[in-house]
DNA sequence: GACTGCCTAGAGTATATACTCTAATAATAG
DNA sequence: CTATTATTAGAGTATATACTCTAGGCAGTC
């Protein structure tokens, strides 16, 4: 593999790991046994490399946020949906952390992630839309349809860091990819006031696939071997 | 005033405007025109000035979300809830802003943050409950009230960031109290499928004063003189 | 007026951070 | 083989950052 791309590569792993804050471009060469001088050969500043990351971000979640225009909509096609965002989210999970310091400092990205909301926003608006149109869910007026598409937004974005903050504070770090993915269980709730009969209980049983699990059943989850502490998402 | 409540004040202050990284302990001497040991006079760290802030922060928002008990809930103590916890977000803008980080580097903070979220939610939980008793939404399951009390606690401490990086790239810092209001907006469309026909008319004027304004009028916020570049909220 | 306790100034420091510079080494083309 | 270009090492640097240390002022008090 080139240094390049195997710079792009550590960085986003060590960002996504320790945050972008407490990574420094030092940090990146030495984790890759290469010199700062050869970093800085392949790359301007750090900036350009966190620019680079978003870009392949993007890049994967237009892909995934790709909304057929000649069918109709499917639950399968609902569930590929927002386990494919919740996939995009993990994997660049270092990016939302810091968002607003990010785009703070560097225009290019300020001006791209903010087309690159509205193009989340108009996707997720246009997945309410057909799902109306299959009958899975009821059709909405625009207006309640964007207000809803942005609170799928708020929800899916904030959830990492809810996650992350609300976990006990022994193991700060420790988030799995099985409770990104209990987001969904989030997102559908969401939802669930505006099913069809015919689907309600089809999308509650989808939903119930992602119940967050309880703190008691540490064991559950699927990406790391570390010991967890559960969340206690539901309140005493 | 005391030099110590000074730097408190001062620290909140630029913290807010510029964000807490972009903000060192020289910087609010300096702004206070004071000796940096004078500073360090008052508090051992930079955590020991943020720690003493989320505190003040918590009383801010333990006071307000102090839910009656013996007496129903009105439309007016729902407004009031909304209202408060906007103001509250508001004052102490910074937190939210690198929340993970800071959490991360102050264990204190980590555990009270945990508690007070997990106190936030419970109050939003009874909030639910009790208009539901008081006939302004229909009961629900407390699954699902949890669920919806944990979806307006994402919608709520979501909104700021989500103002501000969907911003325009032109005025990048820019924010009113009267936008994050609209943040009320998105929460009670949150609320609008469980409303009771007895006052879905009632909280739908109320909802609708919170309406985002269109970038076409950027005349209409009340808080900075700044020209303002509007969020597309809507999408096209 | 000396003693004491609180407060303040301001120079100073160890460490970190993003980044540069030069020289050398590989890779490639003619 | 030679000339050129792409890549790399590694020492070095300017600046920032969080924080320390010493000396001294100021208010009250006996």
């Amino acid at each position: 593999m080139k240094t390049r791309d195997k710079i792009l590569l550590s960085s986003l792993e060590l960002f996504n790991e320790r945050g972008e804050r407490n990574i420094t471009t030092n940090h990146i060469a030495a984790h890759l046994a290469i010199s700062p001088g050869n970093l800085y050969y392949h790359f301007r500043n750090k900036s350009d490399i966190i620019y680079e990351i978003f870009q392949e971000y993007e890049k994967l979640v237009d892909y995934y946020l790709d909304i057929p225009e000649d069918r109709l909509l499917t639950l399968d096609d609902l569930t590929f949906y927002l386990e494919s965002v919740f996939d995009g989210l993990w994997s660049y999970r270092f990016f939302h952390r810091d968002l607003e310091y990010l785009l703070d400092s560097d225009t290019r990205l300020r001006q791209d992630y903010r087309e690159f909301t509205n193009r989340c926003l108009a996707a997720i608006n246009r997945i309410f839309g057909k799902l109306a149109e299959a009958g899975i869910i009821e059709p909405q007026p625009e207006d309640l349809r964007s207000a809803m598409s942005l609170n799928v937004w708020l929800v899916i974005t904030n959830w990492m860091a809810f996650l992350k903050t609300a976990h006990a504070s022994d193991e700060p770090a420790s988030l799995t990819l099985t409770e990104l993915k209990q987001g969904i269980y989030q997102v559908l709730t969401l939802e669930l006031p505006y099913l069809t009969p015919d689907y309600r209980e089809q999308v509650l049983a989808l939903r119930e696939k992602y119940r967050p699990t309880l703190p008691e059943n540490p064991e559950q989850n699927g990406e790391s071997s570390r010991a967890e502490t559960g969340v206690s998402v539901g309140i005493g």
